[in-house]
DNA sequence: TCCATGCGCGGCC
DNA sequence: GGCCGCGCAGTGG
């Protein structure tokens, strides 16, 4: 697995590619980590992102997302308990807009949106982060905000 | 070292 | 049958 391939597009799995489980999405390295929604790291940027219905403030248009950060949330019941602080996987994903870097964005069934999938988890494409911020989320805690939008296809290379 | 948008099972309505 | 809470497994950043 070399590093320095791990951003944009994975050889063998285009867009709409389908699986069942995470650790499928892992073995076929479009997103490795086997539990977390952000791969990736605060120096070199986040390959990826899955929205599977963790975070209650993430809403989903389509081509655009309003991706919650991560951290902040009790084990146990999987709500927002304290505020999110931009390390880990949330200073991947501003690393990611400083150095312009494109992120995988996967879906998953349970993510609440009429554009999740039926079942299991689909590689939905390339997107930018063009923002984020820092806001109140509904649990009342500050929450670290990104907004995605999905890259034009610009064909084979 | 710790943390992370799993997964399956059993109980309940 | 669907929803929810709990406990456990196990890999990668």
């Amino acid at each position: 697995m070399r590093y320095e391939r791990t951003f944009g597009d994975i050889p063998g799995y285009p867009e709409g590619s389908c699986f069942g489980t995470r650790l499928e999405l892992s073995q076929a390295g479009l997103h490795r980590p086997m539990v977390a929604g952000i791969s990736g790291s605060g120096r070199i940027g986040a390959n990826s992102v899955v929205l599977a219905g963790g975070y209650e403030d993430t809403e989903d248009f389509g081509d655009e997302i309003l991706y919650t950060g991560h951290g902040g949330r009790d084990p146990e019941t999987g709500r927002q308990v304290a505020h999110q602080t931009l390390t880990r996987g949330n200073l991947a994903l501003a690393c990611n807009k400083l150095y312009g870097l494109p992120v995988r964005v996967i879906r998953g069934a349970r993510q609440r949106s009429p554009y999740a999938p039926e079942a299991g988890y689909r590689y939905d494409g390339l997107y930018s982060v063009d923002e984020y911020w820092r806001e109140v989320g509904k649990a009342g805690f500050y929450i670290w905000r990104f907004r995605l939008v999905k890259m034009a296809v610009s064909g084979p290379r």
